[in-house]
DNA sequence: TTGATTTCGTTAGGGAGCTAACAATATTAT
DNA sequence: ATAATATTGTTAGCTCCCTAACGAAATCAA
């Protein structure tokens, strides 16, 4: 199966946009594989959370904290935040959530009064052995159209992509 | 400048899962991809609201409608809201924050009495002729670690995993 | 020790995202 | 023509997401 069978021609938005934008000084391929790479998201997002997440009251931004805590076992809610990539407040509210459903716990700090540590209950450890294998198969499905070598070098750009944002947070 | 000299290691939730899971059959590179599809779009958009668009009290997915809008001319809402990714009720929403601001408004269907048109005011269209190209640079500079070649390359893998995706919705 | 500054988590307010239910309008069936 | 069905946009309820302001606790200064 060679390369050319495979369709990967432009969307709708991306064809338009070519046309449309002439009069001004753009980089059209820059345009379109950052708007790729949101509607990736999207579609990801949105089916993770139709197939795998809602029938079990959680979220794919509740998954993503139960994520990084199945990973590093327990965390600083500080921590947590950074890791999650979302702002301190939000991260509240998240966890407030997944206490409601007994997926996760704060804790206090042992030795300072104002931090807070988050972790895993036994039921959100046995939904999360449950899930990943799950969201996997989904990541899987989504880049089947990918050969080893090409799935390689996407990781490869897309590191590039996030260690050239390092400096301007 | 070699393809050695740069900055594309694994991020620290890779390196972690990578060791972490191996009781798992997992795909790491698929999550590893996935992942940071989804690190990309958010330090984007961040940095977009951020930098351009929150001073203008535009935020991001409004920016997405009045983008849409001013590619298309004019667009029926059920089509409007497909196009940019999201539900017909969150469509509703965007819409009246961009009226309240003046960047867009409703119009009635000429025959159909159930559909509504959106269309883009003159105000709209003026901001959107400045922030396209600031938005355009933002999206420039995130891929400027990757070459001419490379670009060509990740724009067209991720519309292989978009439209292998086509089937279910 | 006392006062100023910093850090951490929560809260409040606005906007965005989903689903489900609803009213209004169109379309189809009988 | 009337009834049943389908479609469109809005609304309500929940969660998430941000920023800014706040209180509590720790740290630093003098």
């Amino acid at each position: 199966m060679s390369s050319k069978d495979r369709d990967d021609s432009k969307t709708i938005q991306e064809r338009i946009a070519t046309t449309h934008v002439k009069d001004f000084d753009l980089d059209v391929d820059a345009m379109a594989a950052i708007s790729n790479i949101f509607r990736v998201a999207v579609l990801f997002h949105n089916l993770a959370e139709k197939r795998f997440l809602q029938k079990h009251n959680l979220t794919f931004s509740g998954f993503t904290v139960l994520w990084v805590l199945w990973v590093f076992g327990r965390m600083e809610s500080y921590q947590l935040a950074k890791e999650c990539g979302i702002a301190k407040g939000t991260l509240t509210g998240i966890v407030n959530t997944l206490e409601k459903h007994q997926f996760a716990m704060r804790k206090s700090h042992a030795t300072d009064g104002r931090r807070k540590i988050v972790i895993l209950s036994r039921k959100g450890t046995d939904l999360m052995s449950k899930l990943f294998p799950l969201i996997n198969s989904l990541e899987r499905g989504f880049v089947r159209g990918l050969n080893k070598n090409e799935l390689a070098e996407l990781g490869r750009m897309l590191r590039i992509i996030l260690h050239s944002q390092d400096n301007l947070s």
